[in-house]
DNA sequence: GCCGTTTTCGGCCCGACTGTTTTCAGTCG
């Protein structure tokens, strides 16, 4: 089992015990333990070989045993025993906004409600208005809960809720209500999907604010709406929520509403041992009752004796421990990234020439970019033959300094299914550095996958891994493998794995990235451009990438154009001691 | 059930908004 399906069996034995009337911190240690599991690399299998399983955080001896039996036979006794008490559709009450535990069991109990279908059926019969506490605009509010599950849409992708959170922030702005209009939560975080759309600002006139906000082109329904906050439904299927603060502690409001919510319940923990108490209002000390504020996101981590934690780190893992040693990373940042090195043109399935890409991101500050066009196995991307391939380079070796950019020849090679490339070694060792990526076979099983992965990265000419789990966020689960033996032998070879900035890739993730520095992997940023708009992209690439911990000193592109060359120089050194003779065989065949 | 830069016991983040109440429980983030 995954550590997210064991996750998954720890949160329903959490939800199941509430039904049963546990007490709420036994319930919150099981979810904490859960969200742990969550944020876990390492397999569990191999924690549980080592032994090291209740040295999770949250994870004492009793759910360690529990981990231990679900792990192995796919659930525990206590599960089945909590499973036996009640209906197994019982928990799909839980998933419609508005419907807590509470709500749910006095279905249950008062109406023998139990689950989805029988909830619709009360609700259309009437018989649900029974219900304590539930009024006629309850009842309107159940119905539209319910018929929004039914069309329930995904979580939007990160590069998408930029845009409209763009559009929301600048309408804002432009009607000279609000100030320091900031959209916080997932977004800021850099999440790679959000949920809802998260905006603060301070205001000498919140009433006017909030119903601007209200008003906005685009807002279906509004939700909820007080003196400080307003939530609506947006028609482009998500929900916005904004809260106005005085400007006195728009830090505060900026921290508290970026979270996550581990990050700030850990913060608020961490705070309590210090006496002080923690809110978006400010920080009190709680033994005077003195409540300090901060204009500044910088001040509230100060107050509490921190230095200022990055938002995309703020994940409730052992940043706030990092922060206090003061030994937290220094992430990378845009203005460290020097070039570019996968980059597509009209010689393949790009949207502009050699010269306009070229030009393109000259004027965006990069020094050196490789063009990386698809190899011949992709005949849908219009992939380059050999001999095209051939003209290609001579044609940028022709145009190398022309354009106020170094240029590099590069191939985005297709990996074929056996792990061979599509190339021969003999052509692909006259390129400057090689992209090698998966775009077909998707459904071979894990061990040929990562056997196939393997075979690439042993590759003396392959410098960089593309997408490497070839997954297409909220769309396309990406292939299976063993992501740690691939980024050890990676690591080893002197291979690169890419953080490709499309915001529909964002691959690798953060979660797998930070795993891969963890192995010590390089790791390339890439566009992966196909037209100009595309480099706006790097932001999300940079922030995936801050989000995994890394720092300037891990980032291949990052680093001069000669120490670049010098990482492709120092694999096909160490390639060639090993596969001489196999790579004189081979063109010898080939053009013998 | 878990945990400790005061603690192996006594805590466990904090506040806004709704709907239904005559002061608050429930839900959400």
């Amino acid at each position: 089992m995954t550590n997210y399906d064991i996750a998954a069996r720890l949160n329903e034995i959490a939800a199941l015990m509430e039904f049963d009337g546990e007490p709420f911190f036994k319930i919150k240690a099981y979810e904490r333990a859960a969200r742990s599991l969550e944020d876990c690399e390492t397999p569990v299998r191999e924690l549980i070989d080592a032994g090291e399983v209740d040295e999770l955080p949250g994870v004492g001896k009793a759910i360690a045993q529990k981990i231990v039996d679900i792990e192995s036979t796919g659930t525990c006794k206590y599960l089945e025993e909590l499973r036996a008490k009640f209906p197994s559709t019982i928990l799909e009450l839980l998933r419609v906004p508005g419907i807590g535990t509470k709500t749910a069991i006095a279905m249950y109990q008062r109406l023998g409600i139990t689950g989805l279908d029988d909830l619709r059926a009360a609700v259309e019969d009437g018989s649900i208005a029974a219900l304590p506490r539930l009024g006629a605009k309850g009842v309107e509010n159940l119905k539209l809960a319910l018929s929004r599950l039914a069309q329930r849409t995904q979580r939007m992708r990160l590069g998408d809720a930029w845009e409209l959170a763009a559009r929301i922030t600048a309408a804002l702005e432009e009607a000279k209500l609000a100030k320091n209009v900031v959209a916080a939560g997932s977004l800021r975080r850099m999440e790679s999907t959000v949920g809802d759309l998260d905006f603060i600002c301070t205001s000498s006139t919140p009433e006017k604010a909030l119903d601007f906000f209200c008003a906005l082109h685009g807002v279906e329904r509004v939700t909820a709406k007080g003196d400080t906050k307003a939530t609506v439904w947006l028609h482009a299927g998500i929900a916005a929520d904004l809260r106005v603060v005085p400007h006195r502690c728009f830090g505060n409001l900026l921290q508290h509403f970026t979270g996550n919510k581990d990050h700030n319940v850990k913060l608020r923990e961490y705070a309590l041992r210090k006496g002080l108490s923690v809110s978006e209002w400010g920080v009190q000390t709680i033994e005077t009752g003195r409540v300090r504020t901060s204009a500044t996101e910088a001040g509230v981590y100060e107050m509490l004796g921190l230095p200022f934690i990055p938002p995309e780190i703020r994940l409730g893992l052992n940043e706030i421990e990092l922060a206090r040693k003061h030994e937290l990373p220094a992430l990378i940042e845009i203005g460290d990234i020097r070039g570019d090195l996968h980059d597509h043109t009209t010689w393949s399935d790009g949207t502009r020439s050699i010269e306009q890409m070229a030009r393109e991101a000259a004027r965006r500050g990069f020094s050196y970019m490789s063009i990386s066009d698809h190899s011949r196995g992709r005949a849908v991307g219009n992939g380059l033959s050999i001999e095209r391939l051939l003209e290609q380079i001579a044609e940028i070796r022709s145009v190398a300094t022309s354009y106020g950019i170094r240029l590099l020849c590069s191939s985005e090679v297709d990996i074929r299914a056996d792990g061979t490339l599509d190339f021969p070694d003999d052509v692909l060792a006259q390129l400057d550095i090689v992209v090698a990526s998966i775009h077909s076979g998707f459904a071979a099983d894990k061990s040929k996958q990562t056997a196939r992965l393997l075979r690439a990265i042993e590759n003396p000419n392959v410098n960089i891994i593309g997408h490497p789990t070839g997954v297409l966020i909220e769309q396309r689960a990406g292939y299976e493998f063993d992501a740690d033996a691939v980024f050890r032998a990676a690591a080893a070879s002197g291979t690169a794995l890419e953080i490709n900035s499309n915001p529909a890739r964002l691959d690798l993730s953060a979660a797998l990235a930070r795993r891969a520095k963890e192995l010590g992997c390089t790791i390339a940023i890439d566009n992966d451009a196909h037209a100009f708009e595309d480099f706006d992209n790097l932001r999300f690439g940079v922030g995936t990438a801050r989000k995994a911990g890394l720092t300037k000193a891990d980032v291949l592109n990052a680093r001069t154009v000669e120490d670049v060359l010098a990482f492709v120089a120092a694999k096909r050194a160490r390639g060639s001691n090993s596969q001489t003779r196999e790579k004189a065989a081979q063109s010898t065949e080939l053009f013998g």
